[in-house]
DNA sequence: CGATTGACGTACG
DNA sequence: TCGTACGCCAATC
């Protein structure tokens, strides 16, 4: 058993692309939802923002665990659902916070969507 | 080790 | 406005 990476400041800068991710997912408020682009974009790869659904990818696999259910895709749409191991966790996840999700596409998206970049700027 | 895929997004036609 | 192509980087086959 190695000794975990996770970083108890955000200060750690040698942290990497996949941690900054976790980090910046963590920091979702609470009944609020980003997109992958904005993530990617904050972390000033908004072309990667591919790598930041891969590092999604561990997000259950990272502790504390990272609400990857408020970080969908440029469309609101709950894209990744498929990875909570069920198919409407994402979703009822979502619903519990106070968001309004139909048919896996999250309601009044602007409204809800918060920017890392502008937000934490 | 080479080719393909993937929780996206932007650019071009 | 809609459809297709490409980029990005890592993991998987």
């Amino acid at each position: 058993m190695a000794k975990n990476k996770i970083p108890d400041s955000f200060d750690s800068a040698d942290i990497s692309f996949f941690e900054k991710v976790y980090q910046i997912a963590r920091l979702i408020p609470k009944g609020r939802v980003t997109s992958y682009g904005a993530i990617a974009k904050y972390l000033g790869t908004a072309k990667s923002s591919r790598m930041v659904g891969w590092a999604m990818n561990g997000a259950h696999n990272v502790k504390p665990k990272v609400p990857a259910q408020r970080v969908v895709n440029r469309n609101g749409l709950l894209t990744g659902k498929h990875h909570f191991g069920a198919p409407d966790a994402m979703k009822k996840l979502l619903e519990k916070e106070g968001i309004k999700v139909k048919d896996d596409k999250v309601q009044n998206f602007e409204k809800y969507f918060w920017d890392p970049v502008k937000e934490l700027l």
